[in-house]
DNA sequence: GAGTCAAGTCACTGACTAGTGACAAAGGGA
DNA sequence: TCCCTTTGTCACTAGTCAGTGACTTGACTC
């Protein structure tokens, strides 16, 4: 399917001289982009498995031949859908305005502040967890892009929240890789189901809750065992880009 | 779909004078047993999508009208075959042979050996991690007999093997839950993808590396807070069991 | 042997899917 | 004005799905 009809992108009304304008119809980018909303309007509303091409034109009010006219069919779509959008949160999102605060908070303080912030900023994109429970059971170009740009994204994160965190507890790294999926699996449960281990996920409460015991475990692990003051933290190391 | 066509069981030849005998086909039973089997078949092998009346009957080598008549229909059916195996390792099966033993164990053994081998035990139930996958997606009767299973075991396990592990420590039953959840999205997504967070989740050697984790985890979080020394380790016997 | 009922087979409907070929109309360039 | 490209519409093929009606065949009972 590499140069099917209509993959041919043409000249497209050349230059920025004439206006788009024209909303009777007859509209090549308002077309292509209302077809790009509308994957992103039924994954939303009927989730992965109903993603089709009759779905996606319908909801577009569109005839589903521009579909293929355009975009050369719908992995090539959904390819184009998945570039468009910002499905995972910057590691500067989770910072947040303090990032250099951040920076120079105890390690167990951080440490928790990232798993805090995570979870807000997933419960905050619905699409996301979609395309999470999508990946679960299709693995198609959608999801590589979307697993690549968050292996990528896994690594800077644990640079700027946990980097001398883990360097002083490798150990926990596997810890840590727990926690995160554990997120992200109740968070995809959480589409469908109220109460996981007996909490409440669907609510504030509920996540409440989990981010206490998220804080409390952070500074078990994280305490030194000594003193029970004074955790010194160096920020700002150079090791940065050690992992890959 | 109450009381669909076929569904209303008949006598079924009476008594248990005839043995079923009959290898010539026409044996209910037989069939019965032969499309259940098939459901778990291609379950297996196809995945939770592909699961349909047709390739069912397809699988079984049966026509699909039988299964209209014998299960009144594809949620029924499912509904039986879920019914009929056990999906969750039991507490018992968790704890081993030497249950008495484990009861005996420091808290943070035993809440590391949990992990252990809830990860072994799921790890060797394949149909179990797509059962899991496919909640994600969608939920039916099936999966929620299954929920309502998992529920319930979630609290006998919890009984025997944390009971007093979280009374000491309360604030930990979220940390709890969430490396449970993160246990089962990371049996979810091997099935389709390799590396998550830099873990190899299909090998014996990204899970041994994740249960390490956790034993160093359990072991900083349950660890008293007077001397840091005193951490015995698991028992030689359970090793020799405890890696598949 | 006749009657009966269940087991199993066949053929079909209707709805949905992906994908394609042919056509009508808008609009710019010559 | 004519032509040609592009946008959009329509109708169709081919395949799969769930579900059903009507049939044949086997086996047991009387």
């Amino acid at each position: 399917m590499s140069a099917g009809p209509g993959r041919a992108r043409q000249p497209r009304r050349a230059g920025g001289g004439r206006p788009p304008s024209k909303a009777s119809g007859r509209d090549r980018d308002a077309t292509e982009s209302r077809i790009l909303t509308a994957v992103g309007e039924v994954l939303a509303r009927d989730g992965f498995a109903a993603i089709g091409v009759n779905a996606i034109a319908r909801e577009a009010g569109v005839d589903k031949v521009l579909l293929y006219r355009y975009f050369g069919g719908l992995p090539e779509l959904l390819r184009r859908w998945g570039a468009s959008g910002h499905f995972w949160p910057t590691a500067d999102e989770l910072l947040g305005d303090d990032a250099a605060a951040v920076q120079g908070l105890p390690v167990e303080v951080r440490y928790a502040l990232f798993f805090d912030r995570f979870i807000d900023a997933l419960r905050a994109r619905p699409l996301t967890v979609e395309i999470l429970a999508a990946e679960v059971v299709e693995r198609n170009e959608l999801t590589a892009i979307l697993e690549a740009e968050r292996e990528q994204w896994g690594e800077e994160v644990e640079q700027r929240f946990a980097a001398e965190a883990l360097r002083s507890r490798p150990e926990l790294r596997g810890i840590t890789l727990l926690l995160v999926a554990g997120v992200q699996h109740l968070l995809v449960r959480a589409r469908t189901i109220r109460v996981f281990g007996g909490v409440d996920v669907q609510s504030d409460a509920g996540w409440a809750a989990l981010k206490t015991s998220v804080q409390a475990a952070s500074r078990l692990l994280f305490a030194p065992s000594g003193p029970p003051s004074a955790t010194p933290v160096m920020p700002g190391s150079k090791r940065a880009r050690q992992r890959k």
